[in-house]
DNA sequence: AATGAGGGCAACCGCAAATGT
DNA sequence: CACATTTGCGGTTGCCCTCAT
């Protein structure tokens, strides 16, 4: 195993920029373990993918968040709790760090949200709630049952494996279409025309959810 | 002008799942 | 199947900037 302090820390400069941009050019992404290697980088392949995924990547969209784009991670938020990753899913061009952050020092102050800790969340009579009737409607799925204490069902729906096809807006195959099946035959599906969300599969799949998330008043 | 507080955001850390050998 | 490695996620940290004093 290689010494940690090998690597370099802290923000990048322009040149480890180009270098790693260069990298993808070439390899693509992936194999980020393989970047300092191959290329000298004094960054380790998990900070590589990092500065790639918030910062490089032709997607990621920069600037401040526009309301609708507010809106949207606010409805979403209410819906899957802390789930960056999936809600940036559906803000197109934003990350979840970004997504994360702008919650965090916005939004959450622009709701009089008060920081609150995970134990105090979990107690919540509205968290169970929503928390006991996610669990039912999942409870008959295989995968569903193997779920650690981490793996909730918001993460089952995302279908780890599937990720980058449903944030493209693509419809994916195993646990994720099953639950957007499963949803679409429990709820009348309701058409959608929103600025921001252009991919109807997961869509569906909301408002098959038991919850409001009012997109008739957006 | 100096400096301390607070906000915003990029990056790091620890963990778990997925994948490879 | 077991173990190692890679990938991805959410929480947290710490740096930099702005602004008030």
């Amino acid at each position: 195993m290689e010494a940690e302090n090998q690597y370099k820390k802290g923000l990048w400069t322009e040149e480890e920029d180009r270098i790693l941009l260069e990298y993808i050019r070439v390899h693509g992404r992936g194999k980020w373990n393989r970047i300092p290697k191959v290329t000298g980088l004094k960054r380790c392949g998990k900070s590589c993918r990092l500065r790639w995924l918030n910062y490089l990547s032709p997607t990621v969209k920069r600037g401040g968040f526009s309301e609708e784009e507010e809106d949207l991670i606010i409805r979403l938020h209410n819906l899957l709790g802390n789930r960056w990753s999936l809600i940036a899913g559906r803000v197109p061009g934003r990350t979840d760090n970004q997504v994360k952050n702008h919650w965090n020092t916005h939004l959450r102050k622009k709701l009089g949200i008060k920081k609150q800790n995970r134990k105090l969340l979990g107690a919540s009579k509205e968290h169970s709630a929503q928390m006991e009737e996610r669990n039912k409607l999942c409870s008959d799925h295989s995968q569903y049952s193997k779920l650690s204490h981490r793996t909730d069902s918001a993460k089952l729906m995302q279908g780890r494996t599937n990720e980058s096809a449903l944030s493209a807006g693509e419809a994916s195959n195993g646990e994720s279409q099953w639950m957007s099946s499963h949803f679409a035959e429990s709820s009348p599906l309701i058409s959608v025309d929103h600025p921001i969300l252009d991919s109807p599969g997961f869509i569906e799949l909301i408002d098959g959810y038991p919850f409001d998330l009012g997109w008739q008043s957006l």
